[in-house]
DNA sequence: CTCTGTGAAGTCATTCACAGCG
DNA sequence: CGCTGTGAATGACTTCACAGAG
């Protein structure tokens, strides 16, 4: 175990990891060898060997790892393994969606609130959830009576570095940014945007360009959970 | 103008600044230097300068860019002077909150249609666009019918791959996906994933350590467009 | 003999720094 | 003079390749 500070990028795959984990440990698999992690995954065997690295010795020479044993070691470096509790600002379309989202438990996330400035809309009560609209004037008090230390922005791009400036007032640390914005923040709160413009707009410049090979793609591979049919309704 | 391959990095970044030039243009700025432009919206100067240099010379010297110029020269290379087809499968919460997002239309463009296979919801339309639900076994006509060049995925993780599979058969070359799922495409189609789960588990690993400085933010800046009281809706 | 853990090599991305255009 | 455009320098990330543990 080193202690280098460990890159966005590494922790992004950790999460990855993490979730590969859990099917295999679904499907009852016992251990796994970095490279047919890999393979199943399209992931690179050095590269999860070498994530895992920064963190410890977690594997077995001649063998490969523990399912559950690695999974409980990834769990607890990424802190999942203490709840978080999260609140959305913006009880729009997005908001509520996110609101209702139900593949935060998983991960030990649970939302508490939605935020609003719209009279109409506070006091109601948003999807089958059932998440309470609060005041956005309440944020400081709701944030620490309900030990809120994760928060999204769900808000118009216009409004989004104010919202983002009455977080971080409130004392949090970290934020999911939806809003397409260039924000600025404190340089001990974390913001991750996921700029949907952004992403579609790449999408865009890839297929205006009939160029050969699309570089960023994984190699192509048949899955292995090709499993029967089922709704599509769940996010 | 060289010929290298340009980055994914690039074209994100591409994306940015033409948001910010739209922004600059509605503010009636004719005219702006990479510095003052990197200063603005918490980028580098340098960079912008690279990333513009990969597809020609744009600027002029001793002045900076021209905002409108620059605008259109950039709305060309990411192709989205030519406008853009979309359908989302998966009529779930996602699903319908992405279907009337006001803010795609600014990038040209426009969600055509939505996809399930869930009886109950076909046929029937989603929200204030009244977007039509359409069974997902019409796909490969309906991407023919009406011209359709973009999918999004906003389905459960363990049918995203065979999702994925029936858009590729349809034709499309460009995928964003929000299923949380590792999904392999063939080399000439594009699939950017915005990944919630990972992005959220990556901001608890940030929380779980109490280290001093958070590399990755940007500088604190503070910003310029403080404009007046708004609703928070439209997301 | 298999597979991890890890320095070393290789590749890709960002930033510097300045020649030279307008 | 100010600012772009760009090689050259630096830094970051990935992949190779292998010593050595089990």
């Amino acid at each position: 175990m080193k202690s280098e500070k460990i890159s966005e990028l590494t922790t992004n795959r950790l999460s990855v990891y993490l979730r590969c984990l859990n099917t295999l440990s679904e499907a009852g698999i016992k251990s796994i060898s970095s490279q047919a992690l890999a393979e199943q995954f399209n992931l690179n065997s050095a590269q999860i060997r070498k994530d895992l690295g920064y963190f410890g010795e977690f594997g077995v020479r001649g063998v490969g790892y523990y399912v559950e044993d690695l999974r409980q070691q990834i769990t607890k470096i990424l802190g999942l393994d203490k709840p978080h509790r999260v609140a959305i600002v913006g009880a729009g379309r997005l908001g509520a969606a996110l609101a209702n989202y139900r593949g935060f438990s998983r991960s030990n996330f649970t939302v508490v609130a939605l935020f609003d400035n719209d009279e109409e809309k506070i006091g109601q009560r948003v999807g089958e959830d059932k998440v309470a609209v609060l005041d956005v004037k309440t944020m400081p008090n709701v944030v620490k009576k309900e030990s809120i230390d994760v928060m999204v922005i769900a808000v118009p791009a216009r409004v989004a570095q104010r919202v983002l400036n009455q977080i971080m007032s409130a004392g949090i640390k970290a934020v999911l940014n939806f809003a397409p914005a260039s924000l600025s923040a404190r340089l001990d709160v974390k913001v991750k945007t996921v700029d949907l413009t952004t992403s579609l707009e790449s999408l865009s410049y890839f297929l205006a360009r009939p160029s050969i090979s699309a570089v960023t793609n994984r190699r192509r591979k048949p899955q292995f959970d090709e499993v029967s049919e089922v709704n599509e309704q769940e996010l």
